[in-house]
DNA sequence: ACCTCCGGGACTCCCCGTTAGT
DNA sequence: ACTAACGGGGAGTCCCGGAGGT
């Protein structure tokens, strides 16, 4: 068990990759220091040696949960593929996006978390939001208005929301599909007056 | 002082009530049952009284908060109000809505805690889309496409959401107003063509 | 898991008896209260329901590793028999007392220990020392020297304490037998000139 | 200031030294390597120029202090003296014996703390004990018994590691005082037949 | 229904052995 | 050989859920 330098980086790293992924899962109140610590391959002891405590953990992996979750999307739209828009919609309410939360968008894995708790991690959804309505609005035709990122942007994370906390499957993949479908339709729609 | 069983029946009420405003505003986790029987004018020991453990009484609370988050919007549904989905768009994505969650909807408030949480919740969770999906459509006009309504939803639950978790003021204002106008436009472009 | 008050004394109990076991074992220094609690089908957390602090424990532990391991020697002093002596000579100087300290005479596992300990363990050390004592004296012919029962239980003390620590089984076997055998004639020899 | 490989034997002496006395008087797992490092005038974190780890400067620290602690009886054998035997008995059950354990026998001091650990050093005790044995033995009449030589051996043990044991002090030198009387009377006992 | 308390688990802190880097 | 720091593990504290006993 080296002790440099990098391999602390290296235990640093996997600590927090491996807390953005808990709390994704389980919430920020179900993440638990052993448990992370254990599944990191270090023991409870260890932990303070890289955070000062359970809640400047907890900012770091609201951060990193931020940007490991929209990676994705944000690669998507940068390939230049014409259909960008809607092969996000497909992926964003997608079965593997909803059954997977914990590599997934943490905008739409952890508002509730977010909103009761540090105010850093506030800022950094805020960012976030802003930096998917940026990304959202560059891929909406000219004639689109302004406010369509913000519908898109919030009926995206409303349907997963919905998708994961549904019981019945058929119901799960309804609102997935009509939602995307819907969603499609309307962008189409707001194009046309253009045309 | 009234009669014991009628004393014990309120006490219920009380307890569950106060639990599912708590659940909404702290989430599932966040609920202690020293501070709910407290707040409740009761003490942490006669807890179990009226409920045979703390999952017990989450399910009832899960329940509670879904149809009580619920009662308003059915009520501006029913009231043959020309303008009822506009009302229901602006007052769900309000301010009022998005500062008060222990009032508000469910739906919203809930999706994370209730998707990891007992099958119980989220049966009554789908039942409460359902119920919603059911609402939506029967104000829509009859061009409107089926999904439509699932849009709707999907967006108002996302716009509260995250509005509550961002840490600017304006974005979250910006994210009611921009997403509901958005809706709105939406729907409107949507009659268009059967007109 | 029930919990009376019944419950509580018999983890009490149950706890320190473990404890009382294992110090003789492993010595003070070697109990760890998360073992302890464990071997005892509780949990690290509950611990401190039941002793005030660590030290407070081993207080306990050691009297009652004292009071234990004096139980069996006691009890061939009283059962009046006229080869008591021998018996116990031979007991305490016997393979199986010296491979299980465990459930063995704590004056010859914990000198060391309680030598460095709280003064309410080298108390109770002395006390059973005394009672040793007098247990040997009661034994011992009219004509014997008061010292004798000194002689006695130094040899036993320091015979199976060395037995513990050799490493080769013959050298170990013959300080047990050769100074069971040596004792034994001392005292056939001081009993003589008295005939 | 000497050459490097000199001052390197030296503080290896000094550490071993050093060591030797700690854990006779704090037991093996008191010691700890701060403390002995600075005690030796150097710091902790030059401990591994020196041992491979912990355990390997224990089994050298064990030798060390059966070797020391033997060393001064060994010369009283030595010394031809007439009296050798009484006068080893009287300075190992004596006051400055039993306050000292740091300079004193390794036998009575670490019984416990081999019996548990390293079979090397299990293995250095059982010489070390053989070497008592022999020396006692070359001590003692032509018509004294082999075994008498683990009597002795066990009763010195064993008196002083009771001895320190004890909080009363009165009780603490009787021990030592009775347990040497006894012995010079049995071994006086033992030689009269052969006169 | 209140009060008290037990047992569980988690967080935090601290010390120790060990190792890199100077 | 020193300085610094990492990881391991244990002690102590707290709060929570739950179960008596008044």
């Amino acid at each position: 068990v080296g002790s440099s330098q990098a391999d602390k980086a290296a235990s640093h790293e996997r600590i927090v990759r491996n807390a953005a992924a808990r709390i994704r899962r389980n919430g920020i109140d179900g993440l638990s220091i052993g448990e992370l610590m254990a599944g990191s391959g270090l023991t409870h002891g260890g932990f303070y040696r890289h955070f000062g405590s359970r809640d400047e953990l907890i900012v770091e992996a609201v951060r990193r949960a931020l940007a490991e979750g929209s990676a994705r999307t944000a690669a998507v739209a940068s390939s230049g593929d014409a259909e960008a828009l809607g092969t996000i919609i497909d992926a964003y309410l997608s079965r593997l996006h909803r059954d997977k939360p914990e590599t997934g968008c943490a905008v739409a894995a952890l508002p509730a978390d977010v909103a009761r708790g540090d105010a850093r991690g506030r800022a950094a959804y805020g960012d976030q939001v802003v930096a998917y309505l940026d990304l959202l609005s560059s891929l909406l035709s000219e004639g689109d208005d302004r406010g369509t990122a913000f519908l898109i942007l919030a009926a995206l994370v409303g349907g997963v929301s919905m998708a994961r906390a549904v019981d019945d499957p058929e119901l799960s993949d309804a609102i997935l599909q009509e939602t995307a479908a819907a969603l499609k339709r309307t962008l189409a729609a707001g194009a046309q007056p253009s045309a």
